[in-house]
DNA sequence: TGTACATCAGTGAACGCGCGTTCACTGATGTAC
DNA sequence: TGTACATCAGTGAACGCGCGTTCACTGATGTAC
């Protein structure tokens, strides 16, 4: 039974996958140490490098489970658990729209370091993005196509995926600069009423554009 | 003359910061060392803990230019040199607006790390930021504001700082995740398009909402 | 089923490196008289 | 103007620390017969 050691070694690396998670929530993605995340999953510092090569995979994988987190919840707000498999066209764009928005900034929000990390954490030299991390951005992004696609029936495809990521950037720099709190941010108070009047403008602008 | 040393002095300061803005430039805020910048700046190690409490605050002194620098390429989109100081409300201020964005966008382009430290760096705790540093900030939001105002006459001037803070980092959002490349953002290719587009749709939405 | 051997996960002390910061020293620049 | 002394900018080797990664070792887990 070969198969129990690949066993032990696969849950060994669920737990510090999860165990770095975990850290990186509390401390950020400049406290994740090597160390504190062994001696969270409970094994030797070296086993780490059994079982991934790099402390930076290791931060990877956790940047594609934010990465799906956040899909699912954006899927949420798309389609809320009450809503019949018929019912999927009820809401209108619009509104669709501003769910997500407001998802993404509520995202933002609690998981403010994880959600960090997908965007300071780079690779070094030599290591290449793997496919699932660019398949998890490429889902986020076509979330946002259908809502807009009603908005916008004159745009092309190629034009609503390139609209899409527009529209996600805007309202993800506005959510970046207040959390950051030190820049020219919008207050976190006024954070929420801020991207609603972004998205508004927004689809209304692209309403006018559609005689 | 004590004054004499003083110069000395303040000059080494300025040579120095001019040395960090280079090496900025070139190897971005993470490539920037104290060894690098002195070599540049032709003093020993030690010189720069003479005229600077940190490597922290050097490339605070850093941003400080690259804010200014900013402000002043705003500042220059809004009024053109050629125009006489009469003719300062003559652009439509979906035009100013637009000029503004593309400006921004250009300056992010050609001053890529300089641009991006602004954003990277965090002060360590117990450091304040500097009073000249948060002048430097409303300066930029304050060159969006006439434009706005023009646009919006119905919101009061809180709600006009807020929204040009919120237009300001809806725009950056698009280009930041852009350059940046690795992520969702659009690609450079169409930035400039992508960013003209929000804009368009920000003062039209604006427009709309004023009767 | 039991024994001998091989493999390999797991260990944690030690390595190595990068790099900000300090510090004892020197020599030039200023001050006092 | 000249001399003796004090100050302080400038020097760069050495310090110190954090931390990712390695490596020789061990003991448990599997395989062969």
């Amino acid at each position: 039974m070969t198969t129990n050691r690949e066993a032990k070694r696969a849950q060994l690396r669920q737990r510090l996958i999860e165990a770095a998670e975990i850290e990186l929530r509390e401390k950020g993605l400049k406290g994740l140490k090597a160390r504190d995340v062994t001696a969270r999953a409970g094994c030797a510092l070296g086993a780490l490098y059994n079982v991934v090569d790099d402390l930076d995979m290791l931060i990877l994988e956790v940047n594609l489970r934010t990465l799906i987190q956040m899909g699912e919840a954006l899927n949420a707000a798309v389609s809320p658990k009450g809503s019949r498999p018929s019912s999927g066209q009820d809401a209108s764009p619009d509104a669709v729209m501003q769910a997500l928005a407001a998802t993404y900034t509520d995202f933002a929000i609690e998981n403010h370091n994880k959600w960090l990390a997908l965007f300071e954490h780079r690779l070094p030299k030599g290591h290449e993005v793997p496919d699932s991390y660019k398949q998890a951005h490429s889902a986020l992004i076509e979330v946002i196509v259908p809502p807009l696609a009603r908005l916008r029936p004159d745009l092309s495809t190629d034009e609503l995926m390139l609209r899409a990521r527009t529209t996600f950037a805007a309202v993800h720099g506005v959510v970046h600069l207040s959390l950051q709190a030190q820049f020219v941010g919008v207050p976190i108070a006024n954070l929420k009423a801020e991207v609603k009047a972004l998205v508004e403008a927004m689809t209304r602008g692209a309403a006018l554009a559609t005689p």
